[in-house]
DNA sequence: TCATAAACTGAACCATTATTCATGATTATA
DNA sequence: TATAATCATGAATAATGGTTCAGTTTATGA
């Protein structure tokens, strides 16, 4: 495991310690990034001194990891969890695309971590995006097994849905364009596109 | 504008410093990000001296800047020039997807440099976006004037077919997933989709 | 050919910052 | 209460790397 070399505390103190390193961290990197985030900025907002820092991590890098295996976990277990509850696939995807969203508005640091991995350890980034990709490839093979969605390539589907999630969320996250009050509204026209087709028929 | 303290040299020679150090920046850029890369590992492999870089860049990040604006300019006119052969909406769709991921395959540089500006100037990564969000919209909302597509939210709709074809691209780039030499399979099974939607009809 | 400008050099400067460590405070245990 | 173990400090260290600049080479053109 990665993240072994990290001495998780056990007495009540010390793991409120070390989670506000972790809480003061995630509000740093989202707004400075990694390389634009100190040791000493981490630990002056979590309220601690900078060698406090090193009972717990080794290094910068191994928070870093740490954080990215956490959200990743949290994120993937968040829409499992709502996506379960629905029966067809279509509420399924809806579902799937609400969670996501809404996920990223309460964590917006998400992208930050996520696509910096892509400097930092390119594996990481590999290996998040594919093991996302495996468990959506399994629920629409699944999906298709019932005679839920068509005959397509279930793995790029699945990239493409998720580069669908990805914008969306990267479009309310960030405000791009106009009209992202109305989250509703949106994953309806999502909605509509992937059971319509995007084009009229004649 | 921003690139203005820049100075494009006149010269034949002093041309060809220039592009160098551009091309070794890019190449460094990808292998280990901007953080990730030193002034003396680009002019290294550019094969000049380190104090030569500052007789045409002002800075580090001046540089990454104009290397940003020229990346987000080339792919928007590749794409545009080659959508713009193409008359039905479909066929352009089509087109452009296909546009977008040889572009990306010639120009790997391109998603470390684009998204690295969330970190290094989120206004940069938002310009980008919304730029590119704004011609997509322009010409789908034409393609609705003509009754090609469906009534959609037009910007949504932009941000879904940006989502579908940034990840793609991202998994031929990156070989996620399996199956990434085929690009006419993958187009195929975008296409499918954008043509019948996922789901299978009652 | 020679003078002037343009292009280039790379060692030195200086600021930044991850990490260490000697010391002190607090908490748990016997 | 004594003693060990844990937790915390923050100044010092050491390495890195962007930027400068005084000097050298190369190109230009009269």
């Amino acid at each position: 495991m990665i993240e072994s070399d990290i001495k998780i505390p056990t007495t009540r103190n010390a793991i409120t310690t070390f989670n506000m390193i972790i809480e003061a961290a995630l509000e740093k990197f989202y707004e400075g990034g990694y390389h634009g985030t100190t040791i000493q900025a981490i630990t002056q907002h979590a309220g601690v001194a900078a060698g406090t820092f090193y009972l717990y991590f080794p290094s910068k890098m191994s928070l870093y990891k740490h954080i990215l295996i956490t959200l990743s976990h949290n994120i993937r277990k968040e829409i499992a969890s709502k996506v379960a509850l629905k029966e067809t696939r279509l509420e399924k995807e809806r579902e799937g695309i609400k969670a996501f969203v809404q996920y990223v508005q309460q964590n917006p640091q998400m992208y930050n971590v996520i696509w910096e991995s892509l400097y930092i350890d390119r594996g990481l980034f590999k290996e998040y995006y594919e093991s996302f990709a495996r468990r959506y490839v399994k629920g629409l093979s699944h999906a298709q097994a019932q005679g839920e969605i068509d005959t397509l390539d279930v793995e790029v589907t699945a990239y493409v849905l998720m580069g669908i999630t990805n914008f969306i969320g990267l479009k309310v996250l960030l405000d791009l364009g106009e009209n992202n009050e109305d989250l509703e509204h949106i994953i309806d026209s999502v909605m509509m596109l992937l059971e319509r087709g995007l084009f009229t028929r004649k």
